[in-house]
DNA sequence: ACTAATGCAACTGCAAAAGTTACGAAAGGC
DNA sequence: GCCTTTCGTAACTTTTGCAGTTGCATTAGT
């Protein structure tokens, strides 16, 4: 797993919960599954947890479970779950040194604000129960 | 200076170039202003000119020089020169472990490049002459 | 009590990219 | 012809972000 292995990672597993979703998982059983590690897979889901898509419980039968139907979460809830912002930085031009590198920015900027949002939108059109079926 | 750092500093220095095409800048120049590294910059401006977007000579009165009239030069022509593509990634799944994270790869991907390619026709609208007028 | 699970903080390891140094090649001025 | 200036490129070092790892506290079920 390289690039973007959080978002795939939490894709993944959503995905795979979609399918059976009254099972409750470990992050161990999840770690396994996914070829990581259980912290980076509590790091992950802790996200998601904390956007509301799954809930999660401690102790003897304890793990993690969707929060709500598969067919009401979208791959745009897991990607912005994330914050991860793969197109659009939202980086400041901390010391904006010449206004020629001012304009290119602001110029540039509103086109991956733009890319992003159609990013988000497009991505907003699929739910993780229907991933199935290429 | 931090992400996309390369394409900032190919965009930032075409725009300059582009405000007054005729004269010649050396790696010292641009570095300078840009607050990096000659080096750095000849692999960046490098690749642009394998693209056919700047010329470069050396010794005496050597340096770099745009090979098209600025208004001829897109913002996508530069980006693509730097093969950087920021969305989609072109990866390969090397071991598709199950079919359900190979499903989903393929939905996401498809996605990907749809935007990928959203992004380079935007930025092909904008030419490096008209960056300046915000 | 004991065991199995999450939550979290701190540290390590690694890989990608920038930065740096060094040297060779070419072009022009003297 | 020699010297300086510039690019071209390779090799090395430094930085940085992130996955991976370890350790421990907390919680819940048996």
């Amino acid at each position: 797993m390289k690039r973007n292995s959080r978002l795939s990672l939490a894709l993944h597993t959503l995905s795979h919960m979609a399918g059976n979703p009254d099972r409750v998982r470990t992050s161990f059983d999840i770690a396994e599954h996914a070829g990581t590690n259980p912290v980076v897979v509590r790091r992950v889901l802790g996200k998601l947890r904390e956007a509301g898509l799954l809930t999660s419980e401690k102790g003897h039968a304890g793990g993690w479970r969707l929060a709500h139907r598969p067919q009401d979460i979208t791959l745009a809830d897991v990607y912005l779950a994330l914050d991860e912002r793969m197109v659009a930085t939202g980086e400041v031009n901390e010391a904006p040194v010449c206004s020629v590198e001012q304009a290119l920015h602001t110029r540039v900027s509103s086109v991956l604000e733009e890319i992003e949002e159609s990013l988000v939108k497009r991505l907003s059109e699929t739910s993780i129960s229907e991933v199935r079926g290429s």
